[in-house]
DNA sequence: CTGAATCCCGCTCGATACTG
DNA sequence: CAGTATCGAGCGGGATTCAG
């Protein structure tokens, strides 16, 4: 996983990279799938228990972000005919190595996010998000 | 940046990090950051190299996400007052931090799209994508 | 409890035209 | 060359309702 290219250095673009930049993208950028997959690391959750932890999405995005995950290999589904019901979802082991992925931009978020609102709050003061910040501004 | 957290195991699912999750995704996650962040990691480049390298993208969306990402303190912008006007972006250090997620994100999906063609192709076989699988099917 | 289906709003994004 | 302004279509996604 680690470093098949080094990142210092004044390197090539990989123009041929781009395409799988936005495959991934595509599939993993979108608003829940981070979040439930990053839910799941820590093991199997029923429904029920991944709507309660992912704080914020309905059953709407839920039930299609595990429609997907499940289509592309990532989780498996175990439906228990039971009553009531009982549906489990897992990570698979592709959906695991995700978490590595999920994890760095975890790490570089709590790394950083500090430094980038300092920035913004700076780049508003300075005259940078001009149109936007001011008119929230004149708004607030 | 490395293994702050472990990430092999049964650990606790991090439920305070969800915020930094969604807020990294709401930063990065849209359809064009990456791509420009990855463009410019080969050394700066001027608003109409930009726009030829992404290849798809539209003046609105790099205005845009150069925007942000200037705002964000992620790139410079250094403007020459010539005559024809030139401009050039470059990575910030906080920016070239962002490429080691976004080289790990190209190697996985480098390493994964394959497979996860192949489980795609594989759950419409099998039934996992029924509604808009088979719709598309019938349809195609 | 676990979903599926429907309605509908808002925002994103793309195309176009215009400016300095 | 390097943007800005405006308009319109498409769709993501939230609330609600229905089914097994």
């Amino acid at each position: 996983m680690a470093s098949a290219r080094q990142i210092s250095g004044p390197c090539q673009a990989w123009p041929e990279d781009s395409a799988f930049i936005r495959e991934v993208l595509d599939r993993i950028g979108d608003k829940w799938t981070m979040l439930t997959i990053s839910t799941l690391s820590a093991g199997p959750l029923r429904y029920s228990d991944l709507q309660a932890n992912i704080a914020g999405i309905s059953q709407r995005m839920l039930t299609q972000t595990l429609k997907h995950l499940e289509r592309d290999g990532l989780i498996t589904r175990t439906a228990y005919a039971e009553v009531p019901p009982r549906v489990e979802y897992e990570l698979t082991d592709l959906g695991r190595s995700l978490i590595e992925v999920v994890l760095a931009m975890a790490e570089w978020a709590v790394a950083h996010h500090g430094e980038i609102a300092g920035n913004r709050a700076a780049s508003e003061l300075t005259g940078i998000g001009r149109a936007k910040a001011a008119a929230k501004a004149s708004a607030g």
